[in-house]
DNA sequence: AAATCCGACAACCGCATCGGA
DNA sequence: TTCCGATGCGGTTGTCGGATT
């Protein structure tokens, strides 16, 4: 029941129950809740179980509304409430449903056992949002997705697979990562960009994090438990590094090719003047191949997060076969997967 | 050491929906 | 069918504590 309607509700009753609804309303506690007001609701519901909350609120001896006792407890008392920083598999899954289903909270929380709507809501306020913002551009805008995954989504999936190396098993994932490295430095000319394993993981180390540990308070603590300090994208420079001559040919085959108008791109995504550097500098097939390998070194932690296996990979984090097949490179994916790495390596750190 | 800033999160508010009388 | 209380949901605010200046 809305204040509002209260107040009408008010308007026509007497005086008598006017007065009675002021008393009542000056003596209802609001604010943090206490110990003992906490240990009174936990063990009205231990008696009486969940729900009437209104019930509840009157009978219990709290001066607290029944929507209040219900928060309470859902949010905060309810034992099978998980306490502590979202995993990284948590991160995902939030990042993952909230582009399927939007600020649909409760129906999120519905699939992270524990976790409660508030709390996701609250980490998508402070940390995701945040992102954005910094972006200056929208959480629902199609270059903040394709931020979240080309860049961030693999990161978490690197976290991951790092605890899940660092608790189990030979051969640990860095080695295969560098046999990744190699495999491919190998397979490609001199010309090729050696984009692999760490580098290609190169999202700003500790800039493009949404873990809670990464958070500028927590900041000092992450840095120090990086392996190793990777090279930022803003810190890369692409125009030298990267360049290709020939123009923007993106199929590799020359003029009449596919050509690719990245200010067209990049105007339409709202991010007009964006120098993105050439775009075969950032969409060459050792680049994409490279990143592919890449991902597949942390093929063990997608196949938790999918039952669709490696096409996982492809088709959510880098959109279908658009960046990872040589043949059928899609501009606009490229372009956008590299605008969102080049604006995050801009964000700097702290986040 | 004090002031200020900022992130995290608990709590509140308004609105929508549901179900029973 | 309508009314009304209960409940759920999402947006927003307030408070606290740690980091920074």
């Amino acid at each position: 029941m809305s204040r509002r309607k209260g107040a009408a509700a008010a308007g026509g009753a007497g005086p008598m129950a006017m007065a009675a609804m002021e008393e009542e309303a000056a003596e209802l506690r609001r604010g943090p809740w206490t110990l003992e007001e906490d240990n009174l609701l936990m063990s009205y519901i231990a008696c009486h179980g969940e729900g009437r909350w209104n019930l509840l609120a009157r009978c219990s001896g709290l001066k607290r509304t029944g929507k209040s006792c219900r928060l309470r407890w859902l949010n905060y008392l309810k034992p099978d409430i998980k306490r502590g920083n979202l995993t990284a598999e948590e991160q995902l899954v939030i990042l993952e449903l909230h582009a399927k289903w939007g600020n649909r909270w409760s129906r999120i929380a519905q699939h992270l056992p524990g976790r409660t709507d508030n709390e996701i809501k609250n980490y998508w306020r402070t940390r995701v949002q945040k992102q954005a913002r910094q972006l200056k551009v929208d959480a629902n805008s199609a270059v903040f997705r394709d931020a979240v995954r080309c860049y961030w989504m693999p990161r978490l999936l690197d976290k991951m697979s790092m605890a899940a190396a660092s608790t189990a098993v030979p051969p640990p994932l860095l080695e295969q990562k560098q046999n990744c490295h190699g495999v491919m430095s190998s397979s490609h000319s001199q010309q090729s960009p050696a984009i692999c394993g760490d580098q290609l993981g190169c999202y700003p180390a500790a800039s493009f994090d949404p873990s809670p540990s990464a958070s500028t308070s927590g900041s000092t603590a992450a840095a120090a438990l990086q392996p190793a300090p990777v090279p930022c994208f803003s810190e890369l420079n692409w125009e030298d590094q990267y360049y290709y001559p020939g123009g923007g040919d993106l199929d590799g085959g020359g003029a009449g090719g596919l050509e690719l108008d990245s200010a067209a791109l990049l105007g339409s995504l709202g991010l007009d003047g964006l120098d993105l550097g050439p775009a075969e500098s950032y969409i060459p097939d050792a680049t994409l191949l490279d990143y592919l390998n890449y991902s597949s070194c942390t093929a063990n932690a997608m196949n938790m997060m999918t039952t669709n296996g490696g096409n996982y990979y492809n088709n959510i984090y880098c959109g279908g076969d658009a960046m990872v097949d040589g043949d059928h490179h899609d501009p606009t994916t490229a372009t956008t997967c590299h605008a969102a790495r080049k604006l995050a390596g801009e964000w700097g750190g702290g986040i």
